[in-house]
DNA sequence: AAGATATGATAACCAATAGTTATGAAAAAC
DNA sequence: GTTTTTCATAACTATTGGTTATCATATCTT
């Protein structure tokens, strides 16, 4: 009966000394190991206890391996590889895509761009983004991973804040530079589709700037359509300076400053609980998105 | 540059995984890892998520391997085998052998007689016991092991408790036969050593029966003599039927009930702290001392 | 030669995971 | 149809992973 847990040691202590015998440096692989010096030193020593062998010798400062070192080096390092490759051709044959899926605006100012950007790159993988203003639409298990707009996370999911919503008013440059307060601008609203969604009179009302109310204000329907707009310099939107960073940073809306509302609500990306794989966070990462 | 802690699991989590495919019974594999079905449950269903591939389909009480099971069952396999090949041959070219220290009775009377079972067995390594009265002869770095007698383990050591002494009187089964009451008997005693030690005088003290006085008693020297002196139908000597478990299985010598004394003191296997390998601790095992 | 720097070892402590027990669901065995 | 066995999971405890701080020691710099 092979019963490798007694006659091996725990296994992670194996990948720790393979790296310190990379480097042959405690510090550097710790570095690499993305932990401190001192849990890989505790566990080196625990590794030699374990086998009652000394790996390493130490002389200060320096550190090199003994004859038994080098040679489980040798060994830990061959089976690591052949793990990584064999792992690694999993994965890869597991018909890898990534299925996305936020509101509208979300996937139009902040999703895509980036998903976009990604599957340009070489070894990308097929990605999906769901873009709807229903929820339901959204919050089901079709997707891998979910951007989520609201207080909390909702039940059955878990997930990280991306950002805490600050709603304030944007406009494109030329428009700001033409006409430099509101009086003589107009307001781009929207049809609240939720009623956590903030309009132009909400944000009136919650950021104490009635002055805003002298403006004349027109509805476009939709709050993509009033973004729109705003980019065509026809007036001044309201937005998220995170969701529309893309815009901004391309010099097609610029926020007026001074009118910011903190709306207490948070975009989130969320998953069903338990169901986001390492693979899925990697490719994440990959698109620009780290949880 | 090889990071193999991002591109690897967990790797108990592959050894656990290989254990569940080769007995395709997650019961079973938790019998051979030593850990509750649930804890195995939890850590294949973990490294699913990780790898995002589902390894193993359930169908209620059935476990079968999907395709990538199959797949990383062999890669695992393969490199556990050979790390298993690797650490074994370590472990056997470290020139292991097992040193032991003790008091001259349990030495003589306990470990030698384990030891010497061991070193006819195959694959057994050299053992050495070292004998002494002087606690500095057998306090030292030099041992692997040692066996302690005493109320406490001393400072910088650690280890566990053997047995806890029960002092008794005992006697070859011949004599009892012939002469039933202490009356008739020389009560064996010898030269306390250390102050820790109980001879008879300080037993009937401790144990209250008074009328053990009577018997005549006679000193030997050293604690061995008497019990050499009991086992050859002398007289009663004291002693612990744990340390005798073997003269007493032996059938050369018997105690007598009814005269138990708990000394509050203890046998203990220690080490220096922090020094007990697994090997020793397989080694210690292997002799008949399961730690 | 003296001071500064880098690295390893370890103590004390906190965080995260390993593992357990209990229990429910579902298929196999009787 | 009932009982048994096995897997999944919740809730909890125990153990280990990992951190920070600090000391010892060799190397490097001045």
């Amino acid at each position: 009966m092979k019963n490798y847990r007694s006659t091996l040691p725990p296994l992670d202590y194996l990948l720790f000394f393979e790296t310190v015998a990379r480097h042959k440096n405690f510090t550097r692989a710790a570095e690499e190991l993305n932990v401190s010096q001192a849990a890989v030193s505790k566990r080196i020593k625990f590794l030699e206890s374990w086998l009652g062998v000394e790996l390493l010798t130490r002389n200060g400062r320096n550190v090199d391996l003994t004859k038994a070192g080098h040679k489980l080096a040798a060994n830990a390092s061959e089976a690591l590889e052949y793990l990584a490759l064999g792992i690694g051709q999993l994965r890869q044959g597991s018909h890898d895509k990534l299925s996305l899926a936020s509101n509208i605006a979300v996937s139009q100012f902040w999703l895509t761009p980036q998903v976009n950007e990604y599957l340009l790159s070489h070894d990308a993988v097929p990605v999906t983004v769901t873009a709807s203003n229903k929820e339901s639409d959204i919050l089901n298990q079709e997707h891998d991973v979910v951007v989520y707009y609201g207080s909390d996370i909702p039940s059955g999911w878990e997930g990280v804040v991306l950002f805490e919503e600050i709603w304030q008013p944007l406009a494109a440059p030329g428009l700001i530079a033409q006409a430099p307060d509101f009086s003589a601008s107009t307001l781009l609203d929207f049809e609240k589709l939720a009623l956590k969604w903030i309009n132009w009179p909400d944000f009136i009302e919650q950021s104490g700037h009635a002055e805003l109310s002298a403006a004349q204000r027109v509805n476009l329907g939709s709050y993509g359509s009033s973004l729109d707009a705003a980019i065509r310099g026809k007036g001044i939107a309201l937005g998220s300076a995170d969701v529309l960073e893309f815009e901004i940073e391309a010099g097609r809306l610029t926020p007026l400053e001074g009118y910011k509302l903190n709306t207490g609500r948070t975009y989130f990306a969320i998953w069903r609980t338990g169901t986001l794989s390492q693979r899925t966070r990697d490719l994440l990462r990959d698109v620009g998105i780290d949880l």
